[in-house]
DNA sequence: TCCATAGGCAAGTATTTGCTTGCTAATATA
DNA sequence: TATATTAGCAAGCAAATACTTGCCTATGGA
């Protein structure tokens, strides 16, 4: 569970897409993320650890505690990638649309069922 | 390599974002995609085995090839997933202007090094 | 000082990935 | 019809993933 470090990899896993979900809202130490999850602690620390090897979660002791904080601007990374793709949807959207408008003046001019 | 098939699992590889970068510009068969990669036919084969079955691209059979076509819609599942971040990286962008601003303001006033 | 809490490290396991080689089937073309 | 081309299937493999259990070290409060 290591050597990969890529944003695309790291948000492949729901489990770490909800850990980002939940630091979004506030930072909270390790043990409290962990509580969230139904696995152990370790398993929630692994994810943590690749998290922030890739940037989207800074780390910063405090007494006892590692707080985990939310740094998502690697995430524009993943925005960027995929809004070169947007025409594509929306093309679809539109077409969509203009099949919803075609229904719509059906029912206009006559035969309402 | 099967089991999971997510949008956000799929594009986590390289070689599946340029798989899906290569078909947005035109639907190409398996051989002439596989013949972009440096590795063998039944790898990239693999690939876009995955990327149709989560629903990324789609294959149309024709004679004896199968035309590979990009078909983005499911990008917008993650692109909704990061727009809901999008404040985070913007506001940072927005303090380094500020800062950089700053710096502007105190180069103009005096101390020119 | 003693003990609970926070959390890292290491080893072990099952499953999934990413890729290979070898083979077969179907469709075109000479 | 014989041959080349397209492309799937199956088996095999090393590495990576996603976990677990067990242990050990700090820090902080009673």
């Amino acid at each position: 569970m290591e050597a990969r470090r890529d944003v695309f990899q790291a948000i492949a896993d729901p489990t770490r897409r909800e850990i980002l979900d939940l630091l979004s809202g506030q930072p909270l130490n390790v043990n409290t993320v962990a509580e969230r999850f139904d696995m152990t602690r370790q398993a929630v620390s692994l994810h943590v650890k690749i998290l922030s090897e890739c940037g989207l979660i800074v780390l910063r002791q405090q007494g006892r505690e590692r707080i985990c904080e939310a740094q998502l601007d690697k995430l524009r990374e993943v925005a960027q990638w995929v809004e070169r793709y947007r025409q594509f949807w929306e093309q679809h959207l539109d077409s969509l649309e203009q099949y919803l408008d075609h229904l719509q003046k059906q029912k206009k001019h006559g035969r309402k069922k």
